[in-house]
DNA sequence: TTCGTTTTTTGATGAATGTCAAAAACTTAA
DNA sequence: TTAAGTTTTTGACATTCATCAAAAAACGAA
């Protein structure tokens, strides 16, 4: 777990995301921590288009947002929120895939997993201010764009669409985490990959086995022996 | 589970607690369902008190929320939602408890406990509009007061600072599920036990055996012998 | 490609927990 | 207070799953 990188800062307009994409490879390869920062007149697209399902912003509304937004690309096995430091962003995950997951009696345990157009941060550690005790791992090179959480409280007396915007997306997250509980204790190990089968495919596709058993709360031996039987 | 029941709608001015509870009690055991009306001048003060360790709110937002909130007075057994059914309002729980269960293969499976001052609702329906897959039982006689999905809508158009109410309402419940739900999936059926000892020991004071297995996701066989060997 | 590392699979064993059944304790209503 | 019903406890046994160890497969860097 590397806390102390070297960090570059690249600030951009009209950039091919090949090019960019080129580019962070070429500087993870070297070690650096890439932030990018694009032009306030581009981008974010994906994710204005993506808060329109929750709730329609005004044009004010949306401006604010890409004023605040900044763009983050991390690589494969990077760390986003390390725990025991405190985490003052909230994120839109634009591109690629990461887990959250703590440490129990020295074993990782993995319990969520974030993929496109999903926020993600160690919400208690946003919320609350206090030390994170999850760590957030990138398992693919994968585009962010954070927020602080002074901006954000800042544009959310600013603009009250923005406060209902917000409200209306914690009532979605919360009713997913709720049947995620559900799901998680009340059904036996074999069924729970069943659903994680049909609900969410992409989970399998694209996480190794390990992150996988331990997201179902069972062994990796186990789900190795499910899996076989189908 | 009766779903058609008598009804009394009783509107009252300056009446005692007490006296209030016996009428209820009494009304009960006539196999009544009652529902009070307070004056609106009148109480939803620990309600008031409750949600300003949230946020503040202004006087008019309170005068408000005083007009929508009608009180529910239901005994022990009853059922405050039911599976397949809408659930149309947001409860803030006064006094009492109260379980929210589904039915899984035929057995009842209780996943969350409610007492005082807790928010209840089938989250799932009244955010979503669909029929609940939950049901929400009485454990003890309870005051309630409820307010419709409508009148809940009306008054956050109205008011800026009830949207920011209830958008850090919603934080609270978020993260205090996640922590529930790490709890549930990763930690042994005893140290759940043991967690809720120390940490909600009123749930296991006022809530029966089975339930509580139920909600630690083991049998009550287990959880009986988990609790004589302390 | 090849070597070294990590991940996944397979097998043997033991611990934890579920299920069924019956007894004991507790509740409730008459 | 009794009698009926419900909840909790106890015992015997079966099942599920974790753990440890070792082999096989997949992955990654040189």
């Amino acid at each position: 777990m590397q806390l102390c990188k070297r960090q570059v800062w690249i600030c951009y307009k009209h950039v091919l995301n090949e090019v960019k994409a080129a580019l962070c490879q070429f500087l993870f390869c070297l070690d650096f921590h890439v932030i990018l920062k694009a032009s306030t007149d581009l981008l974010i697209k994906q994710l204005l288009n993506h808060i329109k399902t929750y709730h329609h912003l005004t044009d004010e509304a949306q401006a604010a947002l890409r004023e605040c937004f900044e763009e983050k690309i991390l690589g494969k096995t990077e760390y986003l929120v390390t725990a025991g430091k405190i985490c003052k962003h909230l994120y839109f995950l634009e591109r690629g895939a990461l887990r959250g997951f703590y440490n129990l009696d020295g074993k990782d345990i993995t319990h969520w997993f974030g993929f496109e157009n999903d926020f993600v941060t160690s919400f208690h550690s946003f919320i609350t201010g206090e030390p994170s005790v999850e760590n957030i791992q990138l398992l693919e090179g994968s585009v962010l764009w954070g927020i602080t959480k002074e901006s954000l409280n800042r544009l959310l007396n600013l603009h009250n669409d923005l406060e209902k915007l917000l409200r209306i997306a914690y009532e979605k997250y919360y009713i997913r985490l709720e049947e995620r509980y559900v799901n998680a204790q009340f059904k036996a190990a074999a069924e729970r990959y069943q659903n994680l089968l049909e609900q969410t495919p992409h989970i399998i596709e694209r996480v190794p086995l390990g992150h996988i058993a331990s997201y179902l709360g069972i062994s990796a031996e186990t789900l190795s022996r499910i899996r076989s039987r189908f």
